[in-house]
DNA sequence: ATTATTGTACTACAATTGTAGAGGAGTGTT
DNA sequence: AACACTCCTCTACAATTGTAGTACAATAAT
């Protein structure tokens, strides 16, 4: 399964979440408008550099379909999130949840989105 | 105050984390011992490289004690911590505070640190 | 004084990350 | 067929990051 679902870098993980929000036989042009619709733009190039490196570290599989080449996910997006977030509640707050619930009540977070935050961990919990 | 209060790369925030715990008049040992103690090691050198990009970054101040070096946290951890919360959930979740919660729920935390992280939601919710 | 020890500043270097140009292989156009 | 347009693979390159060796200054030990 998951291995080690090991952090990426900002730029490759705007594509990985464009790759994640298509249907999966995508293909650049799909990412690249996705990306577009996120107000994101880069060389057409460093697109196909970033999905390789993807590639490369096993989020995706490159298929080439005649011509085209088409992306898709081999990696779970909510297991990515998950394992994420746990590193990150771990390196930022050296794991302590009270430091962690400090900051999104501090500023990280709007009141309301607290609020929204507490009902679902309240409803998830039954 | 926090101009941009941008991400440290781990290694610098292991340091960084550090400084922080310790009482102001950190000196290099001090620092070494507290990373120690996380059963973090390093080369002296290599602490030293990254205390000086620490500095360098605007992070901490570096003030000659004599021979010595004493190392003063410039910026504060909460407002470190807050940024960087919000920064995840926008990165890694698209500032959803459902995909969020889900998250949390699914596999980042235990069932243990969701009821506590739950209770202090409510708590500062007052 | 002479030497050993300590503490820090510099220099170094490979791996990673962000970005993209150059160039070759198909495809469509005339 | 010849040219234009696409799409992708390779190569490139500067900045950042993780790590540490070298070298020099000051201090302590003999």
């Amino acid at each position: 399964m998951s291995q080690e679902l090991r952090r990426l870098p900002d730029s490759e993980l705007e594509v990985m979440q464009a790759v994640w929000d298509l249907k999966p036989p995508a293909e650049r042009a799909d990412i690249e408008a996705a990306l577009a619709a996120h107000g994101r733009s880069m060389a057409q190039t460093t697109l196909l550099t970033l999905l390789s490196r993807l590639a490369e570290k096993g989020f995706i599989k490159i298929e080439k379909s005649g011509r085209r080449s088409v992306y898709v996910p081999l990696t779970d997006r909510h297991a990515y999130q998950a394992a994420q977030s746990r590193s990150f509640v771990d390196k930022v707050f050296g794991g302590s949840i009270s430091a962690f619930a400090a900051a999104l009540c501090d500023s990280a977070l709007t009141r309301e989105e607290i609020d929204e935050l507490r009902r679902l961990l309240e409803r998830d919990e039954l």
